[in-house]
DNA sequence: TCGTGAATGTCAGGTTCCTGACATGTGGAA
DNA sequence: TTCCACATGTCAGGAACCTGACATTCACGA
């Protein structure tokens, strides 16, 4: 009984499991970075910053899964407010190295917390050894994929 | 080893995984849709209506994840070019049952090929035993969040 | 040496989705 | 009955993201 008709079965179907998971978590997290006047791209860019700092506001693109040009309308706001620093040239090539500010660092300390709350609520009915295996399954998707 | 800093690690984040999967499968399914003149929401929408007839445009929003005025303008689209039907008066309360006409049901055939191709190209890596287990641990996640 | 391709930053325009708001219809409680 | 909470459909305005395009910079090969 793999499939009746020509419709993709919903009710078993991986990919309507993985919209629906990503959905709630999206919106969870939007539900926490709101008090703090923050975006879920916002802080996915200064999270990547505070782990690999020196990331051009290409490679913060791939990283946060949206476009240059999303990115940069949004570094450029990040770095108004005093988040984040880019030298005003190119030291090699085109590429801005990005880099967090104290106030960058504070603000997601903040997030980081809020997230990781969010994080662990997502992961309550899961042990350790599911959470691994969990990772593991969604990156061999992202392999079929890409691959 | 659990957490150094205070950040969120991306590196073995689960919601990071999950996001980077779900803009994976996102990308995929708009590339295979597009030359079909489709949309994921659109996609979505007839999915719904094929297995679900009758369901009402709130109704379909929760069910593909967007909100009722982002469905509902999508809903008049897909009327005007023929796919779906309403009835000009509510059979009862406010809810306009949504039908999916012959041309709705054609379109919705050769989009459900691509998407199932999609998904079957996601879970090339994977069994049937882990693809099932994979279902599971994103449907426990999706609780987490919401309960 | 030169030119070709790839990667980057950036600007402009358009599309999609969301938030806020309002009117309408239903069902239960006072 | 009457009132009030709730759900639905719909309109208007704004925020976020994307596509298309262009100039600049580097690496590689003819």
């Amino acid at each position: 009984m793999s499939q009746v008709g020509p419709s993709v079965d919903l009710a078993v179907s991986v990919g309507y499991r993985l919209k629906q998971a990503s959905s709630a978590l999206h919106v969870a997290m939007e539900a926490v970075l709101r008090p703090l006047g923050m975006n879920i791209t916002q802080y996915s860019c200064l999270e990547l910053l505070a782990q690999r700092p020196g990331l051009s506001n290409a490679e913060l693109a791939r990283g946060a899964f949206v476009t240059r040009q999303s990115m940069n309308v949004l570094l450029q706001a990040l770095e108004r407010d005093g988040s984040v620093v880019r030298p005003p040239v190119a030291p090699v090539g085109r590429a801005l190295p990005a880099e967090l500010t104290p106030l960058g660092r504070e603000r997601l300390a903040a997030a980081s917390a809020a997230v990781r709350a969010v994080e662990d609520r997502m992961r309550a009915g899961l042990d350790r050894a599911e959470a691994v295996q969990l990772a593991a399954l969604l990156d061999r998707c992202v392999e079929g994929l890409q691959g």
